[in-house]
DNA sequence: GGAGCCGTTCTACACACGGTAGAAAGGCTC
DNA sequence: GAGCCTTTCTACCGTGTGTAGAACGGCTCC
């Protein structure tokens, strides 16, 4: 399992982007989304160029511009994030049994039907 | 729920010293346990009163020095991240699916006991 | 009661990372 | 050829982290 690295506040805001979207994206359509920031195209192609080499995305050509896509779901990643926390646990049992009782009944009550 | 920051390498060992302690520390301990590093003991006090910033650690005065104790087990403290990182998610089930879909057979049915 | 010793606090510096963007280059378009 | 996009390169600043010296305030012990 990689370990995920951690994120900034924008580079997150860009992978929410990325999640929302149904479709690739480019730097100039991640920017439009991200409007209310009122950034610079270039600060978009940095931030996109740092989630690439972090491979969170990948990098497609199209023509003469790239289209970015994100290199997992938002669930998967999320899973990812949960799975190294997880691998911090010397007690994994116990450490899994504090987080159940994090949960409320209905979310325990959703983790029992997909265990089946 | 509280935002976890995320740790240092070397505030992450400082936690390990105290987790892997059954009693509080002072900061002569935490460095003898760290010996291998070479650390000045103002280092680990740095470090120590990082720590106690984010809320990751106690200080108890005893005397002229101080003692410190984890706020959270190890395990409080893994469940913790998970909990924020589901929080991230945008569709909780399926990231849940996706976190079991990553662990073995035996710790889901170590799951499905704690479940009950 | 002065000399160390010990733990603490204050201050500082270097490096990495993240937010931010300008300058410049390479290629369409007309 | 003049613009116009998109990208790449480079850079600057703020913050966080690793690291530790300087200095201070008390014990201890002769």
């Amino acid at each position: 399992m990689v370990v995920v690295t951690s994120l900034g506040e924008l580079e997150r805001a860009v992978m929410n982007v990325l999640w929302a979207a149904d479709r690739d994206m480019t730097a100039r359509e991640v920017q439009d989304q991200l409007a209310d920031r009122d950034l610079a195209t270039t600060t978009v192609l940095t931030v996109l160029g740092r989630l690439e080499r972090k491979q969170l995305v990948h990098r497609i050509r199209d023509g003469r511009a790239h289209h970015y896509r994100p290199v997992a779901s938002r669930e998967d990643h999320v899973a990812e994030l949960m799975s190294d926390a997880l691998d911090d646990a010397s007690d994994r049992g116990a450490a899994l049994a504090r987080f159940l009782g994090s949960m409320s009944e209905e979310e325990r009550a959703r983790l029992r039907d997909l265990l089946d």
